[in-house]
DNA sequence: GTCTATATTCCGATAGAC
DNA sequence: GTCTATCGGAATATAGAC
C-alpha cells in the first residue's frame, strides 16, 4: 500500500479528532503534504470514503489490539488498563476520540461512514462488556450493575472525559480516569 | 427583542445539537424561516456572533433553572433529577448537548465562543459538584470519591451517554440515566 | 499510477434596496 | 430597522496531463 494513502489516512484521522469531520478539508491534508488537494482524491474520491477508510482501519487496529492481548495472556485487569491507555494518550495530545468526533456529526454523514461508527462502537461495547463479566468473575472487578451497563458507563467517562478535559484543562482527565477505577476495584485491594 | 432573532437562536441551537457548528450553515436557519441567508447576518453579523449568543442564553437559561429550585426549595435529589430531566428529554428528541457537540469543534471556533464554552461547563460542574457534597451531608447521596470528581463522573456520563445512543440505540440511555443512580443513591435506600 | 489544472457548488459575509 | 442581491473565497470533486 501506497505511503502517501498510508500518510494521508493518519492526517485524515488527526483532524478528525482535533478539528472535527465537517472541520477540515483536503486542503488541510494536502497543505501539509505538499501537494495539491486534488492528489488526496486520487486516494480517496469522496471525503465520506476516506472518513470509512480510517474507520475501518481504526476497527482493524482495535482487533489486532485484542488479539495482541489474548496472545500474551494479559488478564482483565491489564486488558483494560491497555485500553484505557490509548484515552490517556489522546489526552495528552489535546484529541478526543473517533466515537466522541463522529457522534456529535453523525447526522452529516453517509450510510457506509454511519454503519462503520456503529460496527466499531458495537465491538468496542460487546468486547468491554465481556472483560468486564470474566474479570469479575475472577475478582478482578467488583460492580454491582450489569456488565452491559458498567461497558457503557465506562466508556461515556471515557468519550466524555477527553472532551471535558480539552475544554476545561487537560488535567482533569487522569481524575475521570482514576475514577473509573475506584469505582471497579474491589473492596479489598483499595 | 425581535421574534426573528428568537427563531434564529432557537433554530441555530438546534442545528448545533442535531449537525454540529461546522455542519450546519446560515442557509438552514434562512431556508427553515423563508428568508435570504443574508437575513440572518442583519442579527448575527457572523456565525461566530450567533453561536456565542446561543452559548450565553443556554447560561442563562441554567441560571433561571438554579435559581428556580433554590425558590421552591428543591432538595438536591430533585435538583440532580431537575438537571438530568434536561438530558433525558435531548435523548428523546435525538439531540445531544451542547458541551458535547461544541466540544467536538472547540479548535475550531474563535476566542468568545470558547471563553464562553469554558465559562459554562465551568458554571455547571460546580453547581453539580455543590449540589452532590450538600446532598451527601443531608445523606441524600453517597459516593467515595471526591465531589469535584463525582461531579465530572456524572457530567461525562450524561454528555457521552446521549452520543452513544444516538449512535447506537436511543433507549440506551435509560441504562446510562440508570446507572448513574445507582452510583449515587445510599445503599440504605436501593 | 500519480498528480495538477480547473470546474462547480456552497459558504460566510458586505453593500445597498426598501 | 429589516431584508435582498450579490460578492469573494473556500470546499468538494472531475477531467485530463505526465
Amino acid at each position: 500500500m501506497s505511503v502517501t494513502r498510508e500518510k494521508i489516512l493518519e492526517l485524515g484521522e488527526e483532524l478528525i479528532l482535533t478539528k472535527g469531520y465537517n472541520g477540515f478539508s483536503y486542503q488541510d491534508i494536502s497543505t501539509a503534504m505538499g501537494i495539491k488537494n486534488a492528489a488526496v482524491h486520487y486516494y480517496f474520491p469522496s471525503k465520506e470514503t476516506l472518513g470509512t477508510s480510517i474507520l475501518k482501519t481504526n476497527v482493524q487496529r482495535f482487533e489486532e489490539m485484542v488479539e495482541n492481548m489474548q496472545n500474551r495472556n494479559f488478564d482483565e485487569w491489564h486488558q483494560l488498563e491497555s485500553f484505557m491507555k490509548i484515552y490517556l494518550k489522546s489526552n495528552r495530545e489535546n484529541k478526543i476520540c473517533l466515537i466522541g468526533s463522529l457522534g456529535t456529526d453523525i447526522n452529516t454523514l453517509n450510510d457506509p461512514m454511519r454503519v462503520e461508527l456503529q460496527k466499531m462502537v458495537d465491538r468496542i461495547v460487546s468486547w468491554l462488556e465481556s472483560i468486564l463479566l470474566s474479570g469479575k468473575e475472577k475478582g478482578l472487578f467488583e460492580f454491582s450493575i450489569s456488565a452491559h451497563d458498567q461497558a457503557l458507563q465506562i466508556l461515556s467517562s471515557l468519550i466524555a472525559g477527553l472532551q471535558l478535559a480539552r475544554i476545561l484543562n487537560k488535567s482533569e482527565f487522569k481524575n475521570i480516569h482514576q475514577s473509573i477505577w475506584e469505582e471497579i476495584t474491589p473492596q479489598n485491594k483499595k
